[in-house]
DNA sequence: GCGGACACGTGAAAC
DNA sequence: TGTTTCACGTGTCCG
């Protein structure tokens, strides 16, 4: 890009308008015509002062260039809007835990990488507790799972038994408590035996989880 | 704000100028002097596209006018700015778990909502391994508490018995295993005991959570 | 001197 | 009515 980088002053040099070029010559001439010349004149600082505020909230501008102000603002903006997806993506990813109730089905939908899901709602129903347990292969040796119920004192210290009694180790876990209801989610690694040829045997882990919900300590 | 909202036509229909009202009248009359004519009209040209696709990018438009597109962006900006602070600070609050040894220090900084902080990490290192407890009271019968120590099978377990027999309900916690360490972040509600007077005796919880640590299960 | 970028003053249109 | 905004053509600066 050739031409002038900096924005050009403005002739005047104060508030009110100095003569240019063309009345320097024939001072007053025929001076007339200007119905709207001063109304004109604070228009364009106008939109320069905005085009300048506009730059100021842009990180990287290019050039100083009105055109290119107004490029890099909108590529910035877009930079914005991406990052906000993205963080928002991010932290959905990680409050799939304090999920309501209600929005559970979704999650069953969304969540399906690798394995069958299993979902003992119906099961857990006829009990007459709100009860859920669903369990994901997320890995050659990993394992998902997610367990809703009624918040029982000592149900996690159970739970936690159950776990390393099976040689699942914690990889991460987060609990939390609403409404007298449980939330549970866990990634876990297999360290030993539920291993059936290539896969796991799920239906087992299944029934000990069941048992720690059933058991009243 | 009067006058003409939309933007004005552009005189010329087509890519090539069109006559002014001044030349309809004298045809060619001097024709002369526009070295730069077009030139400055795809200039004009560039920065009304790019005028226009800035105000495609912002949602809420308040008027069509080209200072108002350039102000609605900046406030636009803003906004976007200020979401993907909010975001990435709420992010670095969840993420508060996995958070290197090191960084540790500044989280001592952070965190310190109303009552002191047991920081027990000289005393971990007397006994050569890197752990670290802290406590925080964070309500009139919360507590929140921080552990980090080596990956030891059963402590998780260990933990949890020894909060259920202090009287201390698990509203939520995380637990997130690393390169051999075990971090916890737990916020609890005091059910029973520990209570003296108005305060809590963080010592007495710091000492059995310092007895689950030096087990070894 | 050519091309790009700017401020300027103006007539017209929209409200 | 007047006010506001626009596009236009021009003079001018700078690399």
């Amino acid at each position: 890009m050739g031409g002038g980088n900096r924005f050009q002053e403005p002739v005047r040099i104060s508030r009110r308008r100095q003569v240019r070029k063309d009345e320097e010559e024939n001072e007053v001439n025929e001076s007339f015509k200007s119905p709207n010349l001063e109304a004109e004149r604070r228009r364009r600082e106008k939109l320069h002062g905005r085009l300048m505020a506009l730059r100021s909230h842009v990180p990287i501008v290019t050039n100083m260039t009105k055109a290119s102000i107004v490029e890099d603002s909108i590529t910035y903006i877009r930079e914005l809007q991406e990052e906000v997806v993205n963080l928002t993506e991010k932290l959905h990813e990680m409050e799939e835990a304090p999920l309501e109730l209600d929005e559970q089905q979704q999650t069953d939908q969304i969540i399906k990488p690798e394995h069958e899901t299993i979902d003992l709602k119906e099961e857990m129903k006829k009990l007459g507790i709100e009860e859920n347990i669903q369990l994901c292969k997320i890995g050659e040796r990993k394992l998902w799972l997610k367990i809703t119920t009624e918040k029982k004192p000592g149900i996690f210290t159970k739970f936690m038994e159950v776990m390393r009694f099976m040689g699942l180790e914690i990889i991460d876990i987060t609990l939390t408590t609403s409404c007298g209801a449980t939330l549970i989610c866990s990634s876990v690694q297999i360290l030993q035996g539920l291993c059936d040829g290539d896969s796991v045997d799920l239906e087992q882990t299944k029934e000990f989880l069941l048992e720690v919900m059933r058991s009243n300590p």
